[in-house]
DNA sequence: CTATGTGAAGAACTTCACAGCT
DNA sequence: AGCTGTGAAGTTCTTCACATAG
């Protein structure tokens, strides 16, 4: 099955559907690494290195990093401009993108005042609510708009990609319709419930109480834990 | 390799670390829906059923469940409050876990107000910051109390299990082994830096940026889309 | 001599097909 | 007849070993 890369996969073998997600979610941790060591103006950096810092074997990180081009040196390593470059490329960093919050309960509002987002270039636009005791209210120099507007300023702002759902359970299902209808690309969501989406939406779900119920499990079985581990 | 399973695995020959990692995010994504059928009303659902909630194949429902005993009756399906009760067993639901957190900023704070925690059975005992203009204020009833009197709240306070780590990257690896030392064994950290810890304590990562460079990056290379995914 | 890049081997996980109960 | 439980097959991901390049 021959298919159009638009990752540039050069002449390698494999299809960008080919490609693990659990290489995408490494791939962020490297960055992590690169980022770090690039302010502290360390200029070279070994797969073994690299290895040593995110805890993934060393033969993982260069297979992860082979998949998208040839960054290293034989007999030297990875020059970390390179790598830096090269990683927010893959990412689809390089340009920012416009991002909303739907829901300022304490989590939403905690999301908008986060620094990381916009640090590594998500830049929060807008943030709603349904709670007419909150719309109106400031926040980091946001008016929280009605979730009644959503939809226009969407519409009016179609450079928007991404949306951050932080809504109640109950409300998460008719915000992510909204999102969609409305040109949204990617959903992050908070919601402690399944969602469901067109298959070309591109969704990720982080619920707290999972991690902690995970957590609870290997603590509570500890022949159970494993040398390796996959997380986001 | 026979260990002894402190998993409740039966006369199956799969020994606890044989369980998939993939499988235990599973489980509580059972957990999930299964709770909310339960507050419905629903006494009975099938692997076909489950599998429609979740989007997990429902053989891999079955397959999940069978690692840890035959919950099901055949020709019928699961009772709920069967799978309901079985399921917060293998996840160590039963009994209630304190959890402290560390870092009372934005973040700490939506979580010590998230109510989600108590509900599924992780209360939030004490809050702590290093911040002296935050120590001492209030939030939930709690009064935030220095990072300085941890290390004795967690010796007086032996049955504190779960620590959160809410604090900024450059001081988490500190927070990690202060915790780690005074008896914590289980971490879940929201610090955006990879955290070194002793092989048996049990640790998750949530880095909020990770996820959405990830979702960039499947927006940027729609070609690089899967079926399935993986989700915590 | 050092460290990358990668086909091939190996391990882990998922899907399948159907035997086994109810 | 219907749905679970599970060995076996199939697929995906990780590790390995070594050819390759500096």
């Amino acid at each position: 099955m021959l298919r159009k890369a638009d990752v540039d996969v050069r002449k390698k073998n494999v299809t960008p559907d080919q490609i693990p997600y659990s290489t995408i979610v490494r791939l962020t941790q490297y960055l992590r690494v690169v980022e770090k060591l690039d302010e502290l103006g360390v200029s070279n950096i070994s797969s073994a290195e690299l290895s040593d810092e995110t805890h993934i074997n060393s033969f993982l990180v260069r297979k992860d990093l082979s998949y998208f081009g040839e960054f290293g040196t034989r007999g030297v390593g990875y020059e970390i401009s390179v790598l830096k470059r090269e990683l927010k490329s893959i990412l689809g960093l390089v340009k920012r993108h416009k991002t909303v919050i739907v829901g300022a309960g304490n989590l939403g509002r905690a999301l908008v005042h986060y620094s990381g987002f916009r640090d590594k270039g998500f830049d929060i636009v807008a943030i709603f609510d349904s709670s007419p005791e909150k719309i109106g209210a400031s926040i980091e120099g946001f008016k929280i708009e009605s979730v009644f507007v959503l939809e226009e300023y969407l519409k009016s702002n179609p450079d928007v990609t991404i949306g951050i759902i932080a809504v109640p359970a109950a409300s998460a299902q008719f915000i992510a319709n909204l999102l969609v209808a409305n040109n949204i690309q990617g959903i992050l969501s908070f919601a402690p419930i399944a969602i469901n989406l067109p298959e070309d939406v591109v969704y990720a779900a982080v619920d707290l109480t999972t991690h902690l119920e995970i957590i609870s499990y290997y603590i509570t079985n500890p022949d159970a834990r494993k040398s390796y581990s996959l997380r986001a």
